[in-house]
DNA sequence: CGAAGCCTTGATGCGCCTCAACGTACGTGG
DNA sequence: CCACGTACGTTGAGGCGCATCAAGGCTTCG
């Protein structure tokens, strides 16, 4: 196995003020894996034995329910960490993490979490920082689950993915993955037909254009008023 | 003002592993406070000055959305701590903390956040496996939330409700503090009409007991049994 | 070229919200 | 201590948002 350039992840947050002899030491004990779409990184349930950065590539995170319905945690883009379940106290990941597309992730051994984190305190301080991010994400998502409507749930939902993996193009910015009307809909508790009236809706308005699987949004600014309630002030008169 | 007495938090989960006199260093620093019912321990947008455990009580965590509604992200029982924004690196609390009855809190100031987990590593894993729950409870309920109709969101609410603060009566089992229809209907993302409906239907069928702000649950099993989906087996064949 | 996966669109129905009205327990101040 | 205001709880009637059921078209890939 050739050795693992420091390069790689030198400029990622989470290691940026780690200087290059460490970089090495820690690179030492990773595993880079070629994931190709569709296949799982870890499942619901397993033994939680690695945690992982994502070099490349977008990661599904995705929970199944007992009845077999899934439900979608959140989208991982390249760059971010993900199988953090170590540093949580869990013993078993607690969902599916699948390969939304050919990606590229390094796997460190959960055995030397500790002493990673005792010796660099800014890459613990870090993840921290992204599981907090993370809960503030899933709070914020109950909130809009019991309080907001179908239609604006997909509006935020679309405005979300384009904030995290949009990528520009001639026609507005697109979702830099295939995702489908299924995805979409267990993303926001709804059902793909719903997510497809939508979609249809919000093309002939002129709002998006979409593709099989190829979601490009030239309107954001009416998207992101439909997600935020449909523009009614909160009148505390009466 | 006088000393705080070690005994207060020498057997609470996070500080069980720590020496005496470590304990009462770290309680120099810090702050007995009562809280009445109804008043805040923090707000949500305040600067988080401090973190927090409560001594006595039950704390209910709610955000408020822009149009002024209600949504409970959870009920803190006694022991626990709250307020950990600092650990996640947010610079306001993300919410309310409101005492649900009179309340006991010890505070610190966040100042002594990195040198506390540093010093105290049982502290530090305490602290981020209670974490660790709570997204994965925040998870599950974005899951319920997606998938369960509100009849089985409200029973899983009480039945959760009754798992961290019940207490056991020659009637059944009783949620240790005062809870309207309002409160559940605002943790399950449903109407207190709704709530209310459901009750009595279970008070008729006599799963439940209930008064004003109180409700006592005779047939727990029952209960989690319509939480559960209606007895519906995964039929994976077709 | 066929099969499987993705997408669309219509018809139908029901779960639950909304609106409305009233009953009841609580606590507060005269 | 009683009267009143306020918060909490109940129950009905009506309707809408969205799931569900159904059927068919289109793209992709082996």
């Amino acid at each position: 196995m050739t050795k693992l350039d420091p390069a790689l992840i030198a400029d990622l947050p989470p290691f940026r003020e780690i200087g290059r002899p460490e970089l090495e030491e820690l690179l030492g004990s990773a595993k880079a894996l070629r994931v190709p779409k569709g296949e799982k990184i870890f499942g619901q349930g397993e033994q939680a034995k690695s945690f992982f950065i994502l070099l490349d590539g977008t990661v599904r995170v995705v929970k199944i329910t007992p009845l077999g319905e899934q439900v979608i945690a959140r989208f991982i883009a390249a760059g971010e960490l993900l199988g953090l379940s170590q540093a949580l106290g869990f013993v078993e990941y607690p969902a599916n993490a699948i390969a939304a597309v050919d990606c590229v992730v390094l796997a460190w051994p959960n055995s030397i979490w500790d002493e990673t984190i005792a010796k660099h305190p800014t890459f613990a301080t870090n993840t921290y920082q992204t599981i907090g991010t993370r809960l503030q994400d899933t709070q914020d998502r109950v909130v809009e689950m019991a309080t907001e409507r179908v239609e604006q749930r997909v509006a935020a939902a679309l405005v979300k993915l384009l904030r995290t993996t949009g990528r520009k193009t001639e026609e507005g910015t697109m979702i830099d993955f295939p995702i489908s009307r299924q995805d979409i809909s267990e993303m926001t508790g709804t059902t793909l037909h719903t997510v497809s009236r939508l979609l249809s809706g919000w093309e002939h308005d002129g709002l998006i254009v979409s593709k099989r699987q190829k979601i490009t949004v030239s309107k954001r600014d009416t998207l992101a008023q439909i997600a935020g309630g449909p523009a009614v002030r909160p009148t505390l008169s009466h």
